[in-house]
DNA sequence: GTATATCGTCTATTGAACTAGATGATGGAA
DNA sequence: TTCCATCATCTAGTTCAATAGACGATATAC
């Protein structure tokens, strides 16, 4: 999206992200594996270099066992969660929370359930302010 | 983000769209002075090369005045948040709306009227339902 | 009417994401 | 011990966003 400098992982590398949040550390070829079983086949190299980006890049630790890699994230779920939606109320709403908020409302369901848990959620707030 | 295959705007793109979303048509150099006094200070042809794509990306519509061109966007600022919302809701957080409410409550402060006017939000579409 | 400023098109460069082939190292099978 | 499978590195090609220079057309100033 409305790429920016790259302040959280690419397409590829959030899906690699997710298998490993799963399920670490993973060699490459597990890795590769996952991704295959969810359509997304991609050629061994492909994965290693991708790996090995996302290493740089400080997203995952590397470590070796015998003559191969394991990979384990150094990024949370939650705080990629963080950076992405943050980037969005940011950059696309002008900092808006609450016009995001009324953006989800709009565009996905929310059943009722979620709705009480949300109302929930809303009078903590303001009784703990 | 996490760049999906350009469903949106990129980065200079949305930038351009918020000018014309403001104020339009307007000529590539009333572009260029607005996003200039915004910060970004890019080149004539700059602006005009990225104006022309976002005309092929059916983002903005092009019509002649004189011997120049004034661009006015096609797409709303409305629909670029859905597709933006959408897209983070389905590609970061596996569809899960709810999960990015509450990403939303965490990561960014929401003061005691937003949290009322949501609640007001909330209840009317719990009767509504 | 010629010069200058303005406009748009065309072309090109840089950098990043994505992709994968060629190649070299190594460990186990035969 | 020789060979094959597996692993990682290096190299490289494609695409696309971002950026802007060179250049030709045109209109306005004088």
């Amino acid at each position: 999206m409305v790429r920016p400098a790259s302040k959280y992982p690419t397409e590829l590398e959030l899906q690699i992200l997710k298998v490993l949040w799963q399920q670490s550390p993973l060699l490459a070829r597990d890795v590769q594996a996952l991704l295959a079983s969810e359509g997304r086949k991609l050629a061994k190299t492909t994965i290693i270099t991708t790996l090995n980006t996302m290493v740089a890049k400080k997203y995952l630790m590397r470590s070796k066992q015998g003559n191969m890699y394991l990979f384990t994230p150094k990024i949370s779920e939650s705080e990629v969660g963080d950076r992405v939606v943050s980037d969005v109320v940011d950059r696309v709403f002008d900092g808006s929370t609450s016009a995001v908020l009324l953006k989800l409302f709009d565009v996905k369901e929310i059943n009722a359930d979620e709705l009480k848990e949300l109302r929930k959620i809303i009078d903590r707030k303001l009784k703990g302010t």
